[in-house]
DNA sequence: TTACTAATTTGTAATGATTATAAATTAGTA
DNA sequence: TACTAATTTATAATCATTACAAATTAGTAA
């Protein structure tokens, strides 16, 4: 369950983040879409609503909320970081062929290897690669 | 288990690549050093066996043997992808603070999801990030 | 060996995401 | 209203990776 965009506000107050029009914009995007945008997707959408938008405040932005704890930045190979809300524990499925991401359910916390007993585990992350339905059947189309 | 450089060299005839000699020192490198390292780590201590060395080409072999199903890339952000011999199911956990890449067992095919039963899995990851222990020493001893 | 062709390597330049920097703008406050 | 700090913006820099084309090397058949 993805927190609400006043959920998130709250948070940010509470934090001592100033709630600017772009870092709102920016956030409520994030909580709006869940499509794991990168961070040029954000740019480019948010262009249309603030037309004076700089993608350096775009990544100035996602730093922030990522400092706060708020949004979570995955990489999953292709050198270009996808940022998310972070919420419970989920794991990250990227389509090869389509690039979309998608979230499934599964408990990481179960995963803790006794071998790490020494080890501060700050993040842990799940992420699987292969085809998604639809291009799966895209490819049978043509075959 | 890594296998042996003698495994991988057979797997590359099998394969029908050509083992020259810029791919066999790439290849037995990653053999050798269990130490994930980046394509640039790669070039600069081969380089001090092959002076011609050319970062293309260690870039090109890597290409090759991920192709070929030897090697795997792994990204753990900080857009620098790390290499290593395929092997068995396991984790990786990144120190936040070295940057060191540790392995560590972990089931991975038992985290399979039903809600994934559409999706044709090509690949599965397990990382953690954190702190190592020799780092979280070191943060006591300042401390 | 020699000559020819294909594969490989190399160096340089291009790409593209991200970061650094500093000036311009805006917000907050007395 | 004036001042200060925070924020945004535009531009340039960085850095891993890729594209490309020339140079080298290897493989092969005469």
């Amino acid at each position: 369950m993805k927190p609400s965009f006043e959920d998130l506000k709250q948070e940010l107050k509470i934090k001592n983040i100033n709630l600017s029009h772009q870092r709102l914009k920016v956030l409520e995007y994030l909580a709006q879409k869940h499509c794991h945008p990168t961070a040029d997707q954000i740019f480019t959408d948010l262009q249309k609503d603030i037309p004076t938008l700089s993608k350096t405040t775009v990544y100035n932005t996602l730093r922030i909320m990522i400092d706060a704890g708020l949004v979570s930045g995955i990489t999953i190979e292709d050198h270009e970081t996808r940022y998310d809300i972070v919420t419970e524990s989920h794991g990250h499925f990227k389509c090869e062929s389509c690039g979309t991401i998608f979230d499934f359910p599964i408990d990481i916390d179960s995963l803790v290897p006794g071998s790490l007993s020494n080890f501060k585990i700050n993040n842990k992350n799940v992420y699987f690669k292969g085809l998604c339905p639809r291009c799966l059947s895209k490819i049978h189309e043509i075959k």
